[in-house]
RNA sequence: GGUUGGGUGGCCGAGUGGCUAGGCAGAGGUCUGCAAAACCUCGUACGGCGGUUCGAAUCCGCUCCCAACCUCCA
């Protein structure tokens, strides 16, 4: 098993070695989301892919700043580049009869609830499109004076044609041939039409009258374009050169073919070393798309308000479910994989309380047994380091669950492994559990600790219980246990005694 | 049509030349007053057709099907 780390490269189409630009450091920008609207459950499952990323790298003992922007103009509404498209925010404060920035401001708001909701960190920096206007025409403005942008009707536009004759580096990152970029006729565009080229975008757009978000500039009173945000603060915070870029699957093309050809049309360098994509969230097989009622909200995913599924599922749950496939895969959305989750989310978690709570007993003597355990210590970082594998990695993880549980049932001994090894093995799993997935327990079960008064209950409620067992009288225990379990927790008769669970 | 990635046992989902993925569901067993939980055992799956190879789910060719992107979307 390898132990260095290995990224896929969507740039090269290949898993490489992980090396920073800078010794211990890493800069990791992240395409964050356009605020017109209430986070989409597809948002969650990126940007908590790439928290998990963000935590392992610091788990590795790298230094890391991670730059995820919020976009906040800039971003229109259906076939773009026209005068007169409406910018996404604007509509929406039209719509609701808000300022812009109320509406920025409200769904940033809910954006970063879902966040804390799914227990993702918040990024070192969270810059604004909206608060880098002067950053956005400075590069807008090098890279007309390098000969990529041109002026018409007041916008600017990036001459992709001219970049592609000039330095074959368009089309790279997604997969487009030149050839059919540069085919695309110009009969395309049609008269309305001030690009030269279809495969030109626009960097400044100059604002319609009505369009309510609008800057002086030195071309006219408008607004930056939708890919420019991200190439100039990824710079200003990153550097022109940096380690890692993120992002959805569906940005590829054209956002990050864009970025890319802004950042060497700006400055002849070349952002981003690794490209790291996430892929799509499904829903019964195909992307949840709004239009056409195949989606679901993280909301409704929780409180099972929806005719998609038959119950409600936890946040943990749900992020269980999603660190249970590969970023790079699509996941398919369905009922009985959220069953399956929740199970297999509670066995994982039941099994770290246990793990938790162990003491070694001292002598303990390397063997079979404790081998095998360092091994998949050794196993569970060496599946991360490949690509972030966090499947496998759980797949090792469960595989030591079952060896706890064999432990406590006393089917193994602990004075088969040492007493460094369990520390080990606490260790590794807390650390995955809390530092690297970030699985809060929801639980609430009888805790060691037993100082809140529930567990004061409960230690009273399980003691008569025991008695009334001790009498053979069955029905006082099974009333006991009827009932708490109507309540929603659950009691685990074992030889060490009983202990009890939220159901 | 072009680009990219897929089709794995009942479900979700890893795996990329020989060696158990894992979770859930299902069957049998152990334990238990009975259960639950836990532990043990079990399915021998890789879209189809060819090819390469001692050996392929894994490589190559053809073919069928699916998804995303190509227009705003993580």
């Amino acid at each position: 098993m390898e132990n260095t780390l290995k990224i896929y490269n969507s740039l090269t189409r290949d898993k490489e070695v992980f090396t920073p630009l800078n010794e211990g450091r890493i800069g990791m920008y992240v395409c964050g989301p356009t605020v017109y609207s209430d986070v989409h459950l597809g948002n969650c499952r990126t940007f908590t892919s790439f928290d998990v990323i963000y935590r392992y790298l610091m788990y590795l003992g790298y230094k890391v700043r991670y730059v995820r922007n919020i976009t906040d103009v800039g971003h229109l509404e259906g076939d773009s580049d026209e005068i007169g498209t409406e910018d996404k925010i604007s509509k929406k404060a039209r719509l609701e009869e808000l300022e812009p920035m109320e509406i920025a401001q409200k769904y940033t708001n809910g954006f970063h609830e879902m966040m804390r909701i799914f227990n993702t960190l918040p990024p070192s920096i969270e810059p604004r499109a909206t608060g880098h206007i002067p950053e956005q025409i400075k590069m807008v403005q090098d890279i007309i004076d390098n000969g990529y942008g041109y002026e018409s009707n007041g916008s600017i536009y990036f001459d992709t044609l001219k970049f592609i004759e000039e330095t074959k580096a368009y089309g790279k990152l997604s997969g487009r041939k030149i050839e059919d970029l540069m085919a695309e006729s110009r009969d395309n565009l049609k008269n309305q039409s001030e690009k030269r080229h279809p495969a030109d975008f626009a960097i400044w757009m100059k604002a319609a009258p009505s369009h309510l978000m609008r800057w002086s500039s030195p071309w006219s009173v408008g607004f930056p374009g939708w890919h420019l945000e991200c190439s100039a603060m990824s710079t200003k915070y990153l550097g022109e050169t940096f380690d890692i870029h993120g992002g959805g699957n569906d940005l590829k093309f054209p956002h990050h073919e864009n970025e890319i050809a802004q950042n060497m049309g700006s400055c002849n360098c070349s952002g981003a070393r690794y490209w790291m994509h996430a892929n799509m969230l499904l829903m019964n097989g195909r992307k949840m798309s709004k239009s056409d009622g195949n989606t679901i909200t993280p909301v409704q995913l929780f409180t099972g308000n929806s005719p998609h599924i038959s119950k409600g599922y936890s946040p943990m749950v749900v992020k269980f479910f999603m660190l249970q496939s590969h970023y790079r895969s699509t996941l398919d959305l369905t009922d009985e994989a959220l069953q399956a989750a929740e199970k297999g989310y509670k066995r994982l978690m039941e099994g770290n309380k246990l793990l938790q709570g162990m003491k070694h007993p001292g002598n303990g003597k390397p063997g079979p047994l404790d081998e095998e355990l360092n091994k998949l210590i050794d196993q569970v970082h060496a599946e991360m380091n490949d690509d972030f594998n966090t499947p496998k990695a759980l797949a090792v993880l469960f595989e030591i669950v079952t060896k706890v549980n064999s432990l406590n049932a006393g089917h193994l001994q602990l004075t088969d492994l040492t007493d460094l090894t369990l520390t080990r093995l606490q260790e590794t799993f807390r650390g995955f559990v809390d530092e690297i997935f970030a699985l809060e327990d929801e639980g609430l079960a009888g805790e060691s600790n037993g100082d809140s008064p529930m567990d004061g209950l409960m230690d009273l409620i399980i003691d008569i219980r025991a008695e009334a067992r001790a009498n053979k009288d069955w029905g006082t225990s099974d009333k006991i246990r009827d009932v708490l379990q109507e309540v929603g927790i659950v009691l685990k008769d074992s030889k060490e005694g009983t202990s009890w669970t939220k159901a």
